[in-house]
DNA sequence: GGGTATTTGTCCGTATGTATG
DNA sequence: TCATACATACGGACAAATACC
């Protein structure tokens, strides 16, 4: 009658019940209990394998309940016809990863990466406790689809946040939400249109100029004098619309002054165009007055602000965000609504919660301090190891400064050389579009992913694999 | 000495730390505590508080790390100069909600979407279970930005099941995961080029169309016959990619028989062309024998398979996956490597484990019995109250049927005289591309967001709502 | 001017209530 | 019901700076 092989183990992490159910459901599976067979009865298999009714019963049910098998009132329960889904029951994993080998990567041991961040200070617990919290709450509805451009709820702490300290200025309608700025840009190309000439920084992010590119666009660069972006060669460009990162211009660094954004403004309004503020870190700045960003200054709806939560909060849980103007918000409500809301709705209410309670303000003033001190630990370093040799660009704010290193070496060699002391140094060119001919040998140092000692250890090997010989 | 006036509010969830730490915080930024100001001595604020020292010192230390206030040991701790990077303490949400008031919806007691989806029966406590270890594990690697193809392990759990559940063949390496199929088709675009002719089903999925053109690619609509997509039409139209839903047409709800896939299949060998095959809901089949899915049939590399975890599991953690064949992986991984993964990575790691420890398979089949009911009571219902007067489409997979209503009446007047009986019903007008000159009156019937008894009301009231005059 | 008591921030062990399994 | 983990809160020990005599 039982000659279903059932050994019960008693084991804390496996529970009885779901032991009976995985070892009748493979008999099923394996056809050695065919369609119509009648199951032992919950009594009988419960003294059987000397265990409660109950948990029996609750086997049984799960097995129903997944179509393998079907109960009859005072009769039985029986095996159904085999669930025909399924081909084939052989056991998982049919192909193996067959990659090539990754190459044998030099140990890192110092990563002076401008994407590293201070996961030391992430709230972990606080995080962990709003999480579980939005699970449970509204357990229903939190897990259907929410509104396309985001929370409303989160919308409106970023609108309050954006004001009090990044100085943009809207309402949480003009929010939109999106699972990276890569995303958000994709979208932008789409609603601007294709057929626009689009422009960026030169040098910039090179990811981004990529992502133009992958969109369709035509993409001009422009060249930076020291303040910026050159108006003139954007007017003679003809473009419509322009990528800039005025708060702390990716890759050199420098901060915009109010004057050129002036000027960029006026330069929208005049050619009726539209400015792409990045603000990848703008949350960090650590000399020098505030200055409020583009989309503040501007009244005539000319700038699209981008922000993202990945360098000051946690890259992983991909939420960024842009503010449009009030004339590509009704195009967004009129043609891009088929677009559902890519980022999490959970971490959404997360992250909501996370403002709401004032965490979001005291992390950020905790990140500002970590970086700060990291900061100043990097440029003492610096000045004290490699000292007149190289010369800083951008140390007034951001998680990453450059290095104009004086020793006659190419980049390239700068960054072997680092790489054989096991640190990890990054290069400026690939920020340029437009190679150029004299090669300023300038290394960009990201500091936000080391703790203090790294730095110090790290600056002090650089001076080493440059200076010493 | 002690003028802060802080007044302690013995509520269980409002912390005294925090309390102590506000007020003091907000003194700092009113201006009445200088730079430079002796803050109370943690024995003597603890005493004059009636609280614990060790409370007074976790206020002082959070204000220490927002950089408020300095701590010299053994002598004070000291207001620091003023943050600058506050611009105004006015208080929160300086722009309110202006919209226009959204429209007075009808009163909607029975939704027929096709988008709802069975959470009665989806694991709460499982995946809250999973999210929270999750969260726990690998705690710092976790927070990075991880693999841009989506996490090693979950992709190696996806291989197995596609294989065994869909037919699908596939490494690990092959597969993408992204935050929406949207997203995923957009990055399919760039990776095949925009220059290229695509094609897709028509009528077929109208936001899939709209993400189509807003990439900016030319787009023909292939007349379906039967059978599914016209292979002559097709062949005619010069496209060389084209998308289909073969497991489940939609919104016919055909299932594409094996001779059209061969001959599908045929075609993109021909034609060198690609096939988008959009398995949006086919894990769940009622009749017929199982049907391998395109991807599987194809041995030449021409079909891309998108799935979702949007029906199956939940729509609002945003994970779907595309299998590319080896020819694209190139592409994709020498050119589009700088896109990160938009899904976020702790729900990644949850859905791993999810599928690891069998919770995937059990909760699948699950569903498809929770499914298989609901569908046999919709159709059970149809047949009684609605009888010959209409006939049913596509009732052997997915989530919804089509209805042909014979009674004269136009869909617009079959919604509305829905909508005034409180019953939502859907069009399927809207998803053909060129509309029809004989407009048949087909209408939509989504199941999956409605328990049992609501389906038989909500049938109950659209008999009365059509035919009862 | 030198010794001592006091005050101070820091560090550590521990208790309680709650959530979760 | 018991065990565990965690945030919060408490009390005391320690060493150095300061105040007082």
């Amino acid at each position: 009658m039982f000659e279903i092989p059932i050994v019960i183990d008693q084991d804390r992490n496996n529970p009885i019940y779901l032991q009976v159910y995985e070892a009748i459901k493979l008999e099923i599976q394996a056809g050695r209990m065919t369609p119509g067979t009648k199951l032992p009865s919950k009594r009988k298999l419960a003294q059987h394998l000397q265990i409660s009714q109950t948990t029996v019963e609750t086997a049984y049910e799960q097995l129903m309940a997944e179509g393998y098998v079907d109960s009859f009132p005072r009769k039985g329960i029986f095996v159904k016809e085999l669930n025909s889904d399924l081909f084939s029951v052989t056991n998982k994993i049919p192909f193996r990863e067959n990659d090539t080998v990754q190459p044998q990567k030099e140990k890192v041991q110092y990563d002076f990466s401008h994407g590293g961040i201070a996961l030391e200070a992430f709230p972990y617990s606080i995080w962990r406790k709003l999480s579980v919290q939005s699970l449970y709450e509204e357990e229903s509805s939190l897990f259907l689809n929410g509104e396309r451009n985001g929370e409303a709820g989160l919308r409106e702490e970023l609108t309050s946040y954006l004001y009090q300290s990044r100085g943009v200025i809207c309402t949480p309608n003009q929010i939109v939400l999106g699972a990276g700025t890569q995303f958000l840009i994709g979208l932008l190309t789409m609603m601007i249109g294709k057929d626009a000439i689009y422009s960026m920084e030169e040098p910039g992010f090179h990811r981004t100029r990529q992502v133009f590119k992958d969109q369709g666009v035509k993409l001009i660069p422009i060249l930076l004098d020291q303040d910026g972006m050159d108006i003139k060669k954007l007017s003679e460009s003809k473009a419509k619309v322009t990528y800039v990162t005025p708060s702390h211009q990716f890759p050199i660094g420098m901060v915009m002054p109010i004057k050129r954004r002036m000027e960029l403004i006026h330069w929208a309004v005049e050619n009726n165009g539209f400015i792409i503020e990045d603000d990848y870190d703008g949350e960090f700045r650590y000399k020098g007055k505030p200055i409020p960003s583009l989309q503040g200054l501007d009244s005539n709806g000319k700038v699209i602000y981008l922000g993202t939560f990945s360098k000051s909060l946690i890259p992983s849980i991909r939420i960024s965000y842009m503010v449009l103007p009030v004339s590509l918000l009704e195009v967004y409500h009129r043609h891009f609504t088929i677009y559902k809301q890519t980022v999490s709705r959970i971490h959404q209410h997360t992250l909501w919660h996370f403002m709401k309670n004032g965490h979001w303000e005291r992390h950020l003033n905790r990140m500002r301090t970590v970086y700060r001190k990291k900061q100043e630990v990097l440029v003492l370093m610096i000045k004290k190891s490699l000292g007149k040799r190289v010369s800083m660009i951008g140390e007034e704010a951001g998680l990453h400064v450059l290095l104009r290193v004086n020793n006659q070496m190419t980049e390239t060699e700068l960054i072997e050389r680092a790489a054989k002391f096991g640190v990890k140094v990054y290069p400026t060119s690939i920020y340029y579009e437009e190679q150029k001919a004299e090669k300023e040998t300038v290394i960009l140092l990201g500091f936000g992913g080391l703790s203090e000692a790294e730095i110090q250890e790290g600056i002090r090997l650089l001076a080493k694999a440059w200076f010493d010989d």
